[in-house]
DNA sequence: ATCCAGGAATTTT
DNA sequence: AAAATTCATGGA
């Protein structure tokens, strides 16, 4: 295991805050095993120091955990009321994850009217189907299906993704490696709309794959645990997405992606505690 | 057993 | 243009 030294993350939130599937403790030291793409590596936090498995390098690490993201920058932005103060201060650490456009757009694909749980099972089906054995040490998995390669519409079907399993088939006609290329080179407003016309993405999936794997950090993805944050904190009388969104852009401007994710840890484990 | 879950598309008012 | 219905499946 390498290691370099970090601050302002917590590997814990950052991993289980619901914004990414593909990772499973696989020790009770808190040893984590994490996929991405056709990479399967070890990570653990002691204190300031990060571990990794060699397979893959710092630069790597750093990126996807999106530890170039200066924190205190954002935090100074975000603070804007006694909610969010609260819920950095519990949750310090918690970054978003970059993940890979394609693997994130399957993956939320199959999170509507879902669960995490059952979010993880489908990936993991459609990984065995579709992508090639990995290890990492003595650990086994599966790549994620490159593009263009979840082609076989049974075998989508036996991943349990039920009706969205049309909507994963038709998805990956559609996308190509030039069509992500194309993807990365548009701002926040553009790739949405982009997104919004692919069949099975509506306005929620698009701003999830424009904040978690587009660098949109603008983006502010509303479910319905976000929406009734949002009207029990701050009042929202509307319950119209755009109307949301306003409302958040205006206050949290471009890194409204943040305060959302926050907002969602806090008022999500508020309420299963009680 | 019945009902719902971190939505989108389609159909009906 | 807003509201109801449907879509499969696992889990509570």
């Amino acid at each position: 295991m390498k290691s370099f030294e970090v601050e302002n993350f917590n590997l814990e939130y950052t991993l289980e805050c619901g914004q990414f599937f593909r990772y499973k403790k696989v020790r009770d030291d808190d040893l984590y095993l994490v996929n991405y793409r056709d990479i399967l590596f070890l990570v653990r936090q002691e204190g300031k120091l990060l571990r990794y498995s060699k397979n893959v390098d710092e630069t790597f690490v750093k990126r996807f955990f999106r530890l170039d993201d200066d924190m205190e920058e954002i935090y100074a932005v975000i603070s804007s009321d006694d909610f969010l103060k609260k819920a950095i201060e519990k949750y310090k650490g918690l970054r978003l994850i970059r993940q890979d456009p394609w693997e994130c757009m399957v993956s939320y694909i199959c999170s509507s009217a879902s669960n995490i749980p059952k979010i993880q099972m489908n990936i993991e089906n459609l990984s065995q189907f579709f992508g090639r054995p990995i290890a990492c040490k003595e650990f086994s998995s599966y790549s994620f299906p490159d593009v263009k390669s979840i082609s076989n519409f049974e075998n989508i079907q036996q991943s349990k993704t039920g009706y969205r399993a049309r909507y994963i088939h038709e998805v990956n006609d559609i996308v190509s490696e030039e069509y992500f290329n194309h993807l990365k080179k548009l701002d926040y407003d553009k790739s949405k709309s982009e997104l919004v016309k692919l069949p099975g993405i509506g306005e929620k999936i698009a701003d999830c794959i424009c904040l978690f794997s587009l660098n949109h950090l603008e983006a502010f993805p509303i479910d319905t645990w976000i929406a009734k944050a949002m009207k029990k904190i701050y009042g929202l009388k509307s319950d119209k997405y755009s109307d949301i969104v306003d409302f958040a852009i205006n206050k949290w401007g471009k890194y409204a992606g943040y305060a959302q994710q926050y907002i969602y840890m806090k008022i999500r484990n508020d309420e299963t505690r009680k």
